[in-house]
DNA sequence: TTGATATATATCTTTACAGTTATATATCGG
DNA sequence: CCGATATATAACTGTAAAGATATATATCAA
């Protein structure tokens, strides 16, 4: 079912800067590069993992590769999230309540 | 602002397993220790390092600590996610659109 | 106080992985 | 075909962190 690998993938602040910036549109690897300020070699993996992980596509276009976002791994995240959204908003509900109180 | 090592914090399967554990309610070490089959230290790491990452609060009890979910650090990967969120959804638009062109 | 229980921490080992460097593969222009 | 460009991958190194073991600290009960 929900391969949380996700989570571990999207652990590492370079992956989270490479998807941040395919947000604007496919990119190849250099722009990203470009971009980011790391070695290409470094991105190219990364990118390798994202891949493997679901989250980006790859489209050859002559001798580029355009990646571009594909957000559905993170509907896990997504879901695991819900049960805890309940909490944040319960308690900013009382804290609101609270501030009412206060008037 | 964002403090992003949270995603790294959950990256670990076995705290996301505490957190879930306390989900149902604050619970001694001991009984996260017996709910999740790991170690005591191990358990009690993992409790320490949720708890500089704010995302468990420890209440005194006697002899036991109280531990119970904080939240509120998780509201900064629901603000991570949501372009990625809108993305996805435009997909799933276009696709009940598709769905809808082919009755 | 003493022994038992509950939790935290220190130390150690092993493994996983990010980044570097070097090289391989593929596609372009001429 | 050839050199240049774009990307991928292999091999290596250093580091961080998870789990195990041992021990320290604190609080209970008698």
């Amino acid at each position: 079912m929900l391969n949380m690998k996700t989570f571990a993938v999207l652990a590492e602040p370079t992956r989270r800067l490479l998807l941040d910036s395919l947000l604007e549109g496919a990119q190849s690897v250099n722009s990203l590069v470009d971009r980011i300020g790391m070695s290409q070699p470094v991105v190219s993996k990364h990118l390798r993992i994202l891949r493997d992980a679901g989250l980006v596509l790859v489209k050859p276009d002559g001798q580029r590769r355009l990646y571009s976002v594909s957000p559905a791994p993170l509907a896990e995240l997504e879901a695991w999230l819900e049960p805890y959204r309940k909490l944040w908003n319960e308690r900013l509900n009382s804290l609101e309540e609270h501030l009412d109180e206060m008037e």
